[in-house]
DNA sequence: CAGATATAGTACGCGTGCACATAATGTGTA
DNA sequence: TACACATTATGTGCACGCGTACTATATCTG
Protein backbone atom coordinates (compact mmCIF):
# COMPACT_ATOMS: atom_id res chain seq x y z
CA UNK A 1 0.00 0.00 0.00
CA UNK A 2 1.06 3.15 -1.26
CA UNK A 3 4.73 1.93 -1.47
CA UNK A 4 5.43 3.91 -4.69
CA UNK A 5 4.51 6.88 -2.45
CA UNK A 6 7.70 5.81 0.31
CA UNK A 7 10.06 5.02 -2.11
CA UNK A 8 9.37 8.73 -3.66
CA UNK A 9 9.65 10.08 -0.38
CA UNK A 10 13.04 8.48 0.58
CA UNK A 11 14.54 9.27 -2.74
CA UNK A 12 13.11 13.38 -2.36
CA UNK A 13 14.83 13.47 0.99
CA UNK A 14 17.99 12.89 0.06
CA UNK A 15 18.01 14.80 -3.28
CA UNK A 16 16.35 18.12 -1.94
CA UNK A 17 18.68 17.50 0.99
CA UNK A 18 21.56 17.86 -1.34
CA UNK A 19 20.32 21.27 -2.91
CA UNK A 20 19.53 22.17 0.30
CA UNK A 21 22.74 21.69 1.46
CA UNK A 22 24.73 23.43 -1.48
CA UNK A 23 21.91 26.22 -1.70
CA UNK A 24 22.92 27.34 1.93
CA UNK A 25 26.84 26.71 1.35
CA UNK A 26 26.66 29.33 -1.60
CA UNK A 27 24.73 31.96 0.74
CA UNK A 28 27.08 30.64 3.14
CA UNK A 29 30.24 31.42 1.01
CA UNK A 30 30.31 35.11 1.94
CA UNK A 31 31.04 34.00 5.78
CA UNK A 32 33.81 31.80 4.65
CA UNK A 33 32.22 29.21 6.36
CA UNK A 34 29.61 25.78 5.56
CA UNK A 35 26.87 24.45 6.74
CA UNK A 36 27.97 21.52 8.49
CA UNK A 37 29.95 24.19 10.20
CA UNK A 38 27.31 26.42 11.33
CA UNK A 39 25.89 23.38 13.26
CA UNK A 40 28.89 22.85 15.21
CA UNK A 41 28.81 26.84 16.39
CA UNK A 42 25.42 26.91 16.87
CA UNK A 43 25.81 24.11 19.42
CA UNK A 44 28.77 25.58 20.74
CA UNK A 45 26.98 28.83 21.78
CA UNK A 46 24.72 27.22 23.93
CA UNK A 47 26.80 24.65 25.49
CA UNK A 48 30.57 25.04 25.54
CA UNK A 49 33.00 23.26 27.17
CA UNK A 50 31.99 20.03 25.27
CA UNK A 51 34.37 16.95 24.73
CA UNK A 52 34.52 15.82 21.04
CA UNK A 53 32.57 12.55 21.64
CA UNK A 54 30.14 14.36 23.34
CA UNK A 55 29.53 17.18 20.76
CA UNK A 56 29.82 14.22 18.10
CA UNK A 57 26.81 12.80 20.09
CA UNK A 58 24.69 15.72 20.39
CA UNK A 59 25.37 16.04 17.03
CA UNK A 60 24.44 12.72 16.01
CA UNK A 61 27.76 12.25 13.39
CA UNK A 62 30.65 9.88 14.11
CA UNK A 63 33.43 11.20 16.49
CA UNK A 64 36.23 10.90 13.22
CA UNK A 65 33.52 13.45 11.10
CA UNK A 66 33.73 15.94 13.64
CA UNK A 67 37.58 15.97 14.02
CA UNK A 68 38.17 17.44 10.63
CA UNK A 69 35.07 20.26 10.75
CA UNK A 70 36.91 20.93 14.00
CA UNK A 71 40.29 20.63 12.29
CA UNK A 72 38.94 23.78 10.28
CA UNK A 73 37.08 25.74 12.51
CA UNK A 74 40.37 25.79 14.58
CA UNK A 75 41.80 26.76 11.53
CA UNK A 76 39.42 29.41 10.61
CA UNK A 77 39.89 31.28 14.74
CA UNK A 78 36.16 30.35 15.22
CA UNK A 79 36.79 27.59 18.01
CA UNK A 80 39.65 26.36 20.31
CA UNK A 81 40.60 23.55 22.03
CA UNK A 82 41.81 23.11 25.26
CA UNK A 83 42.99 19.99 27.11
CA UNK A 84 40.77 18.89 29.84
CA UNK A 85 43.22 18.98 32.67
CA UNK A 86 41.28 16.33 34.50
CA UNK A 87 41.60 14.06 31.17
CA UNK A 88 44.68 14.46 29.06
CA UNK A 89 42.79 12.70 26.53
CA UNK A 90 40.53 14.75 26.14
CA UNK A 91 39.54 18.56 24.60
CA UNK A 92 37.21 20.91 25.22
CA UNK A 93 35.37 22.95 22.51
CA UNK A 94 35.02 26.57 23.02
CA UNK A 95 33.92 29.30 20.69
CA UNK A 96 36.67 32.19 20.45
CA UNK A 97 35.71 35.94 20.14
CA UNK A 98 35.43 35.72 16.77
CA UNK A 99 33.19 32.73 16.62
CA UNK A 100 30.83 34.53 18.94
CA UNK A 101 30.50 36.76 16.70
CA UNK A 102 30.02 35.32 13.18
CA UNK A 103 27.37 32.56 14.91
CA UNK A 104 25.70 35.83 16.22
CA UNK A 105 25.61 37.46 12.44
CA UNK A 106 24.65 34.00 10.91
CA UNK A 107 21.02 33.97 13.00
CA UNK A 108 19.94 36.27 10.94
CA UNK A 109 20.92 34.44 7.73
CA UNK A 110 19.56 31.48 8.74
CA UNK A 111 16.42 33.02 9.26
CA UNK A 112 16.48 34.25 6.19
CA UNK A 113 17.40 31.15 4.72
CA UNK A 114 14.33 29.10 6.69
CA UNK A 115 12.14 31.78 5.17
CA UNK A 116 12.99 32.22 1.38
CA UNK A 117 12.98 28.15 1.40
CA UNK A 118 9.79 27.46 2.94
CA UNK A 119 7.51 30.24 1.32
CA UNK A 120 4.53 29.46 1.11
CA UNK A 121 4.26 26.00 2.71
CA UNK A 122 1.66 26.23 5.31
CA UNK A 123 2.77 25.68 9.21
CA UNK A 124 0.86 22.86 9.21
CA UNK A 125 2.10 21.07 6.39
CA UNK A 126 5.52 22.11 8.15
CA UNK A 127 4.70 20.60 11.44
CA UNK A 128 3.58 17.47 9.29
CA UNK A 129 6.97 16.98 7.95
CA UNK A 130 8.71 17.95 10.77
CA UNK A 131 7.41 14.87 12.61
CA UNK A 132 7.70 12.78 9.61
CA UNK A 133 11.61 13.52 9.55
CA UNK A 134 11.81 12.68 13.08
CA UNK A 135 9.64 9.48 13.13
CA UNK A 136 12.52 8.45 10.31
CA UNK A 137 15.08 9.51 12.51
CA UNK A 138 13.98 7.03 15.17
CA UNK A 139 12.76 4.14 12.66
CA UNK A 140 16.49 4.15 11.76
CA UNK A 141 18.58 4.59 14.86
CA UNK A 142 16.06 1.59 16.77
CA UNK A 143 16.99 -0.45 13.44
CA UNK A 144 20.30 0.15 13.38
CA UNK A 145 21.13 0.38 16.62
CA UNK A 146 21.63 -3.57 18.25
CA UNK A 147 20.99 -1.97 21.62
CA UNK A 148 17.11 -1.50 20.69
CA UNK A 149 16.81 -5.72 20.45
CA UNK A 150 19.65 -6.57 23.24
CA UNK A 151 18.29 -3.85 26.12
CA UNK A 152 15.56 -5.13 27.84
CA UNK B 1 5.34 33.33 12.69
CA UNK B 2 6.28 29.78 12.79
CA UNK B 3 10.32 30.69 12.38
CA UNK B 4 11.14 28.34 14.57
CA UNK B 5 9.56 25.67 12.82
CA UNK B 6 11.21 25.99 9.36
CA UNK B 7 14.15 26.57 11.30
CA UNK B 8 13.89 23.29 12.77
CA UNK B 9 12.73 21.83 9.55
CA UNK B 10 15.70 23.01 7.66
CA UNK B 11 18.25 20.74 10.16
CA UNK B 12 15.76 18.12 10.51
CA UNK B 13 16.24 17.83 7.15
CA UNK B 14 19.67 17.90 6.55
CA UNK B 15 20.28 15.53 9.12
CA UNK B 16 17.69 12.82 8.37
CA UNK B 17 19.09 12.79 5.15
CA UNK B 18 22.39 11.77 6.32
CA UNK B 19 21.26 8.95 7.98
CA UNK B 20 19.20 7.71 5.99
CA UNK B 21 21.94 7.79 3.39
CA UNK B 22 23.86 5.89 5.81
CA UNK B 23 21.19 3.21 6.69
CA UNK B 24 21.17 2.25 2.99
CA UNK B 25 24.66 2.51 2.54
CA UNK B 26 24.96 -0.05 5.48
CA UNK B 27 22.14 -2.35 3.75
CA UNK B 28 23.63 -2.33 -0.02
CA UNK B 29 27.63 -2.87 1.19
CA UNK B 30 26.00 -6.86 0.79
CA UNK B 31 25.43 -5.38 -3.36
CA UNK B 32 29.17 -3.12 -3.18
CA UNK B 33 27.19 -0.69 -4.07
CA UNK B 34 26.08 2.91 -2.65
CA UNK B 35 22.40 4.50 -2.57
CA UNK B 36 24.00 6.59 -4.95
CA UNK B 37 25.25 4.41 -7.12
CA UNK B 38 21.81 2.61 -7.60
CA UNK B 39 19.36 6.12 -8.85
CA UNK B 40 22.12 5.86 -11.72
CA UNK B 41 21.28 2.24 -12.32
CA UNK B 42 17.51 2.64 -11.82
CA UNK B 43 17.37 6.06 -14.27
CA UNK B 44 19.58 3.59 -17.16
CA UNK B 45 16.84 0.60 -16.50
CA UNK B 46 13.88 3.12 -17.94
CA UNK B 47 16.08 4.92 -20.28
CA UNK B 48 19.15 3.70 -21.71
CA UNK B 49 21.53 5.51 -24.55
CA UNK B 50 21.54 9.00 -22.56
CA UNK B 51 24.59 11.19 -22.76
CA UNK B 52 26.23 12.40 -19.32
CA UNK B 53 25.48 15.46 -19.47
CA UNK B 54 21.44 14.33 -19.88
CA UNK B 55 21.84 11.68 -17.33
CA UNK B 56 23.39 14.48 -14.91
CA UNK B 57 20.47 16.72 -16.09
CA UNK B 58 17.40 14.57 -15.17
CA UNK B 59 19.20 13.33 -11.99
CA UNK B 60 19.48 17.54 -11.10
CA UNK B 61 23.36 16.91 -10.49
CA UNK B 62 26.49 18.79 -11.56
CA UNK B 63 28.05 17.11 -14.95
CA UNK B 64 31.45 16.47 -13.11
CA UNK B 65 29.97 14.36 -10.35
CA UNK B 66 28.07 11.76 -12.20
CA UNK B 67 31.87 11.61 -13.94
CA UNK B 68 32.87 9.83 -10.74
CA UNK B 69 30.26 8.02 -10.38
CA UNK B 70 30.01 6.32 -13.49
CA UNK B 71 33.73 5.53 -13.36
CA UNK B 72 33.06 3.35 -9.82
CA UNK B 73 30.04 1.94 -12.20
CA UNK B 74 32.10 1.27 -15.28
CA UNK B 75 34.79 -0.33 -13.05
CA UNK B 76 32.27 -2.37 -11.48
CA UNK B 77 31.30 -3.42 -14.68
CA UNK B 78 27.77 -2.51 -14.05
CA UNK B 79 27.71 0.49 -16.25
CA UNK B 80 28.96 0.89 -19.99
CA UNK B 81 30.11 4.44 -21.89
CA UNK B 82 30.05 3.85 -25.42
CA UNK B 83 31.23 6.50 -27.84
CA UNK B 84 28.64 8.53 -29.49
CA UNK B 85 29.38 7.75 -33.86
CA UNK B 86 27.43 11.24 -33.98
CA UNK B 87 29.11 13.20 -31.60
CA UNK B 88 32.65 12.63 -30.78
CA UNK B 89 32.68 14.80 -27.82
CA UNK B 90 30.21 12.68 -25.70
CA UNK B 91 29.24 9.20 -24.13
CA UNK B 92 25.99 7.19 -24.66
CA UNK B 93 25.65 4.90 -21.32
CA UNK B 94 23.95 1.95 -21.31
CA UNK B 95 23.50 -1.04 -18.78
CA UNK B 96 26.21 -4.14 -18.91
CA UNK B 97 23.87 -7.42 -18.43
CA UNK B 98 25.54 -7.62 -14.76
CA UNK B 99 24.10 -4.09 -14.23
CA UNK B 100 20.93 -5.23 -15.37
CA UNK B 101 20.65 -8.17 -12.77
CA UNK B 102 21.88 -6.17 -10.33
CA UNK B 103 19.41 -3.17 -10.49
CA UNK B 104 16.46 -5.78 -10.48
CA UNK B 105 17.37 -7.69 -7.61
CA UNK B 106 17.55 -3.96 -5.99
CA UNK B 107 13.98 -3.20 -6.86
CA UNK B 108 12.95 -5.53 -3.47
CA UNK B 109 15.54 -4.35 -1.15
CA UNK B 110 14.52 -0.77 -2.24
CA UNK B 111 11.09 -1.58 -1.29
CA UNK B 112 12.37 -3.05 1.98
CA UNK B 113 13.94 0.31 2.97
CA UNK B 114 11.31 2.26 2.66
CA UNK B 115 8.75 0.51 4.17
CA UNK B 116 11.44 -0.23 7.09
CA UNK B 117 11.87 3.19 7.49
CA UNK B 118 8.33 4.43 7.05
CA UNK B 119 6.84 2.03 9.00
CA UNK B 120 3.70 3.37 11.45
CA UNK B 121 4.00 6.87 9.45
CA UNK B 122 0.47 7.52 7.76
CA UNK B 123 -0.30 7.90 4.24
CA UNK B 124 -1.19 11.14 4.88
CA UNK B 125 1.61 12.55 6.31
CA UNK B 126 4.23 10.87 3.77
CA UNK B 127 2.13 12.65 1.05
CA UNK B 128 1.77 15.91 2.93
CA UNK B 129 5.88 15.34 3.33
CA UNK B 130 6.58 14.66 -0.56
CA UNK B 131 4.78 17.61 -1.19
CA UNK B 132 6.79 19.79 1.23
CA UNK B 133 9.45 18.24 0.39
CA UNK B 134 8.96 19.04 -3.72
CA UNK B 135 7.90 22.86 -2.83
CA UNK B 136 11.53 22.97 -1.30
CA UNK B 137 13.48 22.29 -4.33
CA UNK B 138 10.91 24.04 -6.26
CA UNK B 139 11.17 27.43 -4.16
CA UNK B 140 15.68 26.68 -4.15
CA UNK B 141 15.63 25.98 -8.16
CA UNK B 142 13.95 29.30 -8.76
CA UNK B 143 15.81 31.19 -6.17
CA UNK B 144 19.19 29.72 -7.33
CA UNK B 145 18.28 30.38 -10.74
CA UNK B 146 18.79 33.21 -12.17
CA UNK B 147 16.93 32.77 -15.51
CA UNK B 148 13.98 32.44 -13.38
CA UNK B 149 14.16 36.03 -13.46
CA UNK B 150 15.61 36.72 -16.97
CA UNK B 151 13.24 34.63 -18.67
CA UNK B 152 9.83 36.20 -19.21
C1' DC C 1 37.25 29.79 -41.00
C1' DA C 2 37.11 32.23 -36.25
C1' DG C 3 34.91 32.49 -32.21
C1' DA C 4 31.20 30.72 -29.26
C1' DT C 5 29.35 26.73 -27.21
C1' DA C 6 29.07 22.01 -25.50
C1' DT C 7 31.03 17.41 -23.59
C1' DA C 8 33.95 15.10 -20.85
C1' DG C 9 37.49 15.25 -17.70
C1' DT C 10 41.44 16.95 -14.10
C1' DA C 11 42.69 19.20 -9.82
C1' DC C 12 41.21 20.51 -5.59
C1' DG C 13 38.30 21.12 -1.42
C1' DC C 14 34.50 19.90 1.96
C1' DG C 15 31.61 16.55 4.50
C1' DT C 16 31.00 12.04 5.82
C1' DG C 17 31.92 7.26 6.84
C1' DC C 18 34.87 2.81 8.18
C1' DA C 19 39.05 0.45 9.78
C1' DC C 20 42.72 1.11 12.32
C1' DA C 21 46.37 3.40 15.39
C1' DT C 22 47.88 5.87 19.57
C1' DA C 23 47.67 7.46 23.98
C1' DA C 24 45.40 7.84 28.37
C1' DT C 25 42.27 6.07 31.76
C1' DG C 26 39.80 2.52 34.32
C1' DT C 27 39.36 -2.27 36.21
C1' DG C 28 39.88 -6.83 37.85
C1' DT C 29 42.64 -10.07 39.87
C1' DA C 30 46.86 -12.17 41.63
C1' DT D 1 49.46 -2.96 45.53
C1' DA D 2 50.62 -3.73 40.77
C1' DC D 3 50.21 -5.02 36.37
C1' DA D 4 47.64 -6.91 32.33
C1' DC D 5 43.67 -6.03 29.79
C1' DA D 6 39.60 -3.56 28.39
C1' DT D 7 37.75 0.86 27.33
C1' DT D 8 37.76 5.63 25.85
C1' DA D 9 39.26 10.08 23.26
C1' DT D 10 41.37 11.62 19.54
C1' DG D 11 43.48 11.22 15.25
C1' DT D 12 45.44 8.97 10.36
C1' DG D 13 44.58 6.81 6.07
C1' DC D 14 41.45 5.75 2.79
C1' DA D 15 37.13 5.95 0.10
C1' DC D 16 32.80 7.92 -1.60
C1' DG D 17 29.66 11.74 -2.94
C1' DC D 18 29.39 16.28 -4.28
C1' DG D 19 30.73 20.88 -5.54
C1' DT D 20 33.67 24.91 -8.16
C1' DA D 21 37.21 26.36 -11.36
C1' DC D 22 39.54 25.22 -15.12
C1' DT D 23 41.22 22.44 -19.45
C1' DA D 24 41.09 19.86 -23.79
C1' DT D 25 38.60 18.52 -27.50
C1' DA D 26 34.80 18.56 -30.66
C1' DT D 27 30.85 20.77 -32.71
C1' DC D 28 28.21 24.64 -34.29
C1' DT D 29 27.37 29.25 -36.26
C1' DG D 30 27.95 33.72 -38.22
Amino acid sequence: MSLDLKRQLVSQLVESSRLLRNFIDHRAKGQGTTRAQWIVLFRLREQEGLSQVDLADVLELQPISLVRLLDRLVEHGLVERRHDPKDRRANRLFLTETGRQLVDDLDSLRNAIATDVLQGVSAASIQTSLDTLRDIKERIKSLADPRDVAAK
